[in-house]
DNA sequence: GCCAACGTTGGC
DNA sequence: GCCAACGTTGGC
């Protein structure tokens, strides 16, 4: 049997083995591949499961109880399902294959096994650390069998089945430059098998890259789909006059399925010349025009598409017609700028994954791992779980991936700041931007809403400010009991008090922020800032234009670079102070603080985790190695016993490390309870005594100076 | 709102 | 085939 397999391509083979038993055609893709991304629970699939065998229901019933146990958090398409019970690898092994729906690989396939305790394993080598004293020389991963002799090399693409339904497109030969014809195909909509046969008239080019790009009607389950390209593998023409062979239908069905929305849909080929990677040309560009003829589009109905040769010139770029004849005008809901998709979609699928590097910059540019970040521990290279996955923090893009956390490391001239790079805690930041679904005839209003929504935001974050020593705390009570517009609010403020808010880099990367969006404004720029997009962030769900990744950057909290700070550049490296970063860079420190160089120069040491007790700490070390420690910006009692604990300079890494551990040990002091009658009247103005420790032992909540001025006051009340 | 977790995908 | 790490999202 497994011979007769082997003969054949053994990955799909065993897949049919495996699936055939669910009552599925030869064939098929594997189950995620059809399964509707927003539906979760009545999946028909699972009950006939259950109903056939009572084995494998069973064990969709274990693989859960899998999950429970080891605490999975994911549920995408749902992964936790397509399990097969693999005993090859031994009792209670799972194996399952996942094909890739997007990107330059789709439909290349995935395998992955699971052991009995949990262990998800992805490839060969996960798989021989699993299974530590098992002799896999036999095992061929991705059939998932022992095999006699030596395992074939698995190359090539697997042949495909001779399909029940096949149509053919024409595409315009690639150098044609006038409109060509196409010839209308029919695809059965849902119809499991049917292949699209692709002919390039003409003398045949050496490898051709098509692009399905399939556009449909946003809406807020869709949202993303919309904008999906659906990139369908390198094709390689072998032989001459060999149709280009390519099952499309299996993606239409399962965006269709998926959707359960009415299917207009804009479907484009392109074709592109083998080039190499970088410099790929397209030749052509055909549009075809898709509309569902039933309207609602259901699992059950299997929808006749027509699909209709819309517009093919080349050398045009056309926006796609999607009158024609439709009954319904979708076009409310679609943004369908050709610009946004037709332009330079392969470059865009690159940049799309290369727009958290610029390449440039130092982080860039670096190609070790400092083997200490919290990143790099959690590598399985240096012993870590492989649960963060993310890049080294001394190469994290200092542009792209601090950009929103550090505003002095925003590149001021790049972006035209009108304020200071001040250094400084990480503002707040969402934490993903999103691209608003708003016209942009609509962004006046929308730029209004966005800086009250904006600024209610930062200053709620803003929980307390201090000014120096005079007992005040300024609190912003929520929006609505604001002045209308908080932008106004800040703007008005008197040049004291905004002398002191500038003081809190939140705050003044709020109001650059502000400057910045009015500035471009003027300019009538038609480029979308971090700040535009952000404006727009409606939540998970937010409907966005298609297509206009390109614009948007992504904003992943916590992803901020330790490499230099190019500020710092110009900086004497033989100033002492310098070697002391250096050497802290080269240190480990506590959890997610981070060491820079400021103007002063002093070296500021910074907890960038939010949800430390420390985030709003920083230590100051000035030339001369005295330092000082800042809570919210103010300056802790030079009798505080930190100070007692610890050099009065901090001429080594060393020092410092200690400091900071120590730092970890204290929480800050809450001050004195706001006052009930301060909420509905503008700033509350809170108390906090003057001689407040600010960090206090991890048991307490108020220090007790502050106990002892709240006391005072109760007595003076009664 | 935030981030840990991890599915996914590009690149070597 | 394998790994690095990008982008997403469930859960807190």
């Amino acid at each position: 049997e497994e011979a007769a397999g082997e003969s054949k391509h053994p990955a799909s083979e065993a897949v049919e083995e495996e699936e055939e038993d669910q009552g599925k055609p030869a064939g098929e893709p594997p189950m995620d591949w059809f399964e509707p991304l927003e539906d979760d629970d009545d999946d028909p699939d699972e009950e006939s499961l259950a109903g056939e065998t009572e084995s494998i229901a069973g064990s969709e019933r274990a693989t859960r109880h899998l999950y429970q146990i080891y605490g999975y958090r994911r549920k995408r398409a749902h992964p936790e399902e397509g399990w097969v019970e693999w005993p090859v690898l031994g009792q209670g092994w799972k194996r399952k294959e996942v094909v890739r729906r997007s990107g330059s690989s789709i439909g290349q396939k995935d395998v992955y096994y699971l052991s009995p305790r949990g262990d998800r394993v992805r490839s060969r080598v996960e798989l021989a650390t699993v299974l530590q004293g098992t002799d896999l020389t036999q095992f061929e991963y991705k059939s998932g069998k022992f095999v006699e002799g030596e395992i074939p090399p698995v190359r090539g693409r697997p042949r495909t089945k001779e399909k029940q339904s096949e149509e053919k497109i024409r595409l315009p030969f690639p150098s044609s430059s006038r409109p060509l014809s196409l010839p209308s195909i029919k695809g059965e909509f849902g119809s499991e098998e049917s292949t699209l046969y692709f002919e390039i008239p003409g003398p045949p080019p050496a490898s051709l890259r098509l692009t399905l790009s399939v556009f449909m009607p946003v809406t807020t389950a869709s949202s993303l789909l919309a904008s999906t390209l659906l990139r369908l593998s390198d094709i390689k023409q072998t032989q001459k006059k060999t149709p280009f062979r390519l099952s499309v239908d299996s993606l239409w069905t399962v965006r269709g399925m998926s959707q359960r929305h009415r299917l207009r849909s804009v479907c484009k080929l392109q074709a592109w010349t083998a080039k190499p990677r970088s410099q790929k040309t397209p030749v052509s560009k055909t549009q075809v025009h898709m509309s569902d003829t039933q309207g609602e589009l259901t699992e059950a109905s299997k929808t006749l598409l027509t699909l209709e040769n819309v517009q093919n010139d080349v050398t045009e770029s056309q926006h796609p017609s999607l009158k024609s004849s439709d009954t319904e005008n979708f076009s409310a809901n679609v943004d369908l700028d050709d610009d946004d998709m037709s332009t330079d979609d392969d470059d865009d699928w690159h940049k799309k994954r290369k727009r958290r590097s610029c390449g440039e910059c130092k982080a860039c540019l670096c190609r070790k791992d400092c083997g200490v970040c919290d990143f790099c521990i959690d590598k399985p290279k240096f012993g870590g779980s492989n649960k963060k996955r993310q890049k080294c923090r001394l190469r994290q893009c200092q542009r792209q991936a601090m950009r929103h956390l550090l505003p002095f490391q925003m590149a001021g001239a790049e972006l035209g700041l009108d304020a200071p790079l001040l250094p400084g805690r990480p503002r707040p930041h969402y934490t993903y931007s999103r691209k608003s679904s708003l016209k942009r005839s609509q962004d006046q209003q929308a730029d209004m809403d966005y800086r009250q929504q904006s600024a209610t935001g930062e200053l709620n974050k803003l929980n307390y400010c201090f000014s120096n020593y005079n007992q005040i705390v300024i609190v912003f009570p929520s929006v609505t009991t604001s002045t209308p517009n908080n932008n106004l609010t800040i703007d008005n403020m008197s040049d004291g008090v905004l002398k002191n808010f500038s003081e809190l880099t939140s705050i003044t990367a709020l109001h650059s922020g502000g400057c910045r969006q009015r500035k471009e404004r003027q300019q009538d720029k038609d480029h979308h800032s971090q700040w535009d997009t952000e404006k727009s962030h409606t939540g998970r769900n937010a409907p966005k234009h298609m297509g206009d990744d390109e614009d948007e950057f992504p904003m992943i909290t916590q992803i901020f670079s330790l490499a230099e700070n190019p500020a710092e550049s110009g900086v004497d490296l033989e100033n002492q102070l310098m070697k002391l970063l250096h050497s802290l860079r080269s240190s480990v420190l506590p959890i997610l603080w981070y060491a820079i160089m400021v103007e002063g120069p002093q070296l500021q040491l910074i907890q960038c985790s939010k949800q430390s007790n420390m985030a709003d700490t920083m230590v100051l070390i000035d030339p001369g190695f005295c330092y000082q420690v800042t809570v919210q910006k103010q300056p802790l009692l030079p009798i505080h016993p930190l100070y007692d604990i610890h050099p009065s300079r901090l001429g080594t890494a060393t020092d410092v490390v200690s400091l900071l551990l120590s730092l970890e040990r204290y929480v800050v002091c809450q001050g004195l309870p706001i006052k009930q009658s301060s909420f509905d009247k503008g700033p509350i103005v809170l108390e906090r005594s003057a001689t407040c420790d600010f960090l206090i032992k991890k048991n307490e909540q108020t220090c007790a100076s502050c106990k002892a001025l709240q006391e005072l006051q109760i007595h003076h009340r009664e």
